[in-house]
DNA sequence: TCATCTTACACCTTTGAACCGT
DNA sequence: AACGGTTCAAAGGTGTAAGATG
């Protein structure tokens, strides 16, 4: 198969568009929930996007992974979600790299991209590569997509970033409102079992009048239709980061935007503000990317974007919508390669990831703190025609208050080194796990046994995309 | 006592192998 | 032998209830 490089410089105007709007903002509308557990539960709905733009003989790598919505713990409290505090010290980040990663730009635009197997955790140990979340926390997807030829390059590619207001949840470990659990129910044909009251299993279930569950008590709370918002949550900072870490989140109640939070409380305010933005000013980067919030419906007429061109300015960019109300954003900004040579050379001591100053070592083109990326990778990244293959996670940034037994312990497909290949800060260290049960390839990257995994992964995406092409 | 988390459970869909007919 | 359709069992995704935990 030929690959054909995009020029950098020359990369087209790149369009992510949310599929499933209308559902995702059904749940956005009731302040969305997704369950985590310890062994990882799939998002409902899943995201679910899809691509215009692209290069078509360009290889890309999607990515996603979960960005904190601000610094706070929530908790359920009569119908309503209040601020309970500040949130708990952030997790190693993890991305969730597409199984068919990288792709050609025309295989991307060819049809939407789920990216339904990706799990959710509060497994802080977690070894099979599910993003972990804090419980009673707030996060929203944040959708990457980055010009390269292999996982192994995706270092130096061209971020292009997108999130959607209304994809945002609250992580729980069980349902607090019950009428997001009856959405659900409505809308996951998984749940199908738990639909009608007259089914066997329900009328089961209700067996026991004085041993409510959790949800059913929470449904008398539900009587006060009215969820306030923390009025806070207009603009959070993420401030329990360190300066060059911290994550400015600006959030308008405009629209539906966090509306279970804002509109609900005192909707003669839901249109008081012209302006939505959501920007994720990570200050820790200097490197080139763009970060688009794709806004709500409401706000057609005028032209939110969330193009962060960290040292640059913003460029400008259109909101599009289709008929079918979903909401795309076009990227217009002239992608700036990035070039290895912005690295250091210096490897990075672990004990000192998500110190404030690190950010000088930095790649230039990452959404997060990659230099201590390890890489989950499958024993094989092919991916099937009607299969969805194994996930391959990053992971990203740590701050020095996170627990580092994840990787610091030792055994098979452990870290157990204290520095990073200083070519390889984006890649580095291990490959934990492939998929539950599936035999680890375990490659500890250090000098020439990185070459034997980027062999591996480059014959697998040969294979791969061999595969695509048939 | 309370909020939150974990686990087991029944029910369901999805998946893929086995089987069959053409 | 190859292909397509059907069947069926296993695997795995659901929310709920009940108990555990801190």
């Amino acid at each position: 198969m030929q690959h054909v490089s995009a020029d950098p410089y020359h990369q087209g105007n790149v369009r992510m568009t949310l599929e499933k709007s209308d559902l995702w903002k059904s749940f956005h509308n009731l302040a969305t929930e997704m369950i985590i557990t310890k062994h990882g539960r799939r998002m409902f709905p899943h995201c679910n996007i899809s691509l215009s733009g692209l290069q078509p003989y360009a290889n890309y790598v999607l990515m996603v992974d979960m960005v904190p919505v601000d610094n706070f713990r929530y908790r359920w409290n009569k119908g309503q979600w209040d601020m309970a505090g500040k949130a708990e010290p952030q997790l190693p980040c993890r991305t969730y790299v597409h199984p068919d990663s990288p792709a050609l730009g025309s295989y991307w635009m060819k049809q939407s991209v789920s990216f339904l197997k990706l799990k959710l955790t509060n497994n802080t140990l977690d070894q099979h590569g599910h993003i972990i979340l804090h419980s009673m926390h707030r996060y929203i997807p944040r959708f990457s997509v980055v010009q390269a030829d292999s996982l192994y390059s995706v270092r130096w590619g061209h971020f292009h970033s997108f999130s959607f207001p209304e994809t945002s949840f609250t992580a729980v470990t069980a349902y607090q409102n019950t009428k997001i659990a009856k959405l659900k129910i409505d809308h996951n044909p998984f749940a199908k079992g738990f639909k009608g009251e007259n089914t066997r299993t329900h009328s089961k279930r209700c067996r026991s009048n004085k041993s409510l569950g959790n949800a059913t008590k929470k449904a008398k709370q539900d009587k006060d239709p009215g969820n306030k918002s923390p009025p806070d949550l207009q603009r959070a900072k993420l401030d329990c980061e360190p300066e060059e870490q911290r994550i400015e989140i600006v959030v308008s109640d405009k629209e539906d935007l966090l509306s279970p939070w804002a509109l609900k409380q005192d909707p003669s305010q839901s249109h008081s503000l012209h302006t939505e933005l959501l920007e994720l000013h990570d200050h820790r980067q200097d490197y080139s990317t763009e970060e688009q919030m794709v806004p709500g419906p409401a706000s057609m007429s005028y032209q939110p974007y969330r193009s962060v061109e960290y040292g640059r300015l913003p460029s400008p960019s259109t909101i599009v919508e289709d008929g079918e109300g979903r909401r795309s954003y076009e990227s217009h900004v002239p992608d700036v390669a990035t070039v290895p040579g912005h690295e250091t050379t210096r490897p990075v001591p672990v004990r000192d990831m998500g110190h404030p100053h690190h950010h000088h070592t930095l790649a230039p083109a990452m959404p997060q703190d990659y230099r201590v990326s390890p890489v989950h990778l499958p024993m094989s990244s092919k991916t099937y025609p009607g299969h969805l293959g194994y996930s391959y996670p990053l992971y990203s940034h740590y701050s020095t208050d996170q627990g580092m037994g994840q990787w610091a312990e030792g055994g098979t497909g452990q870290y157990s080194g204290p520095y990073f290949p200083h070519h390889l800060p984006f890649l580095t260290s291990q490959t934990l796990t492939a998929d539950q049960g599936t035999p680890q390839r375990s490659v500890y990257h250090h000098g020439n046994i990185t070459a034997e995994w980027s062999q591996n992964l480059s014959l697998d995406n040969e294979a791969d995309l061999a595969i695509r092409s048939e």
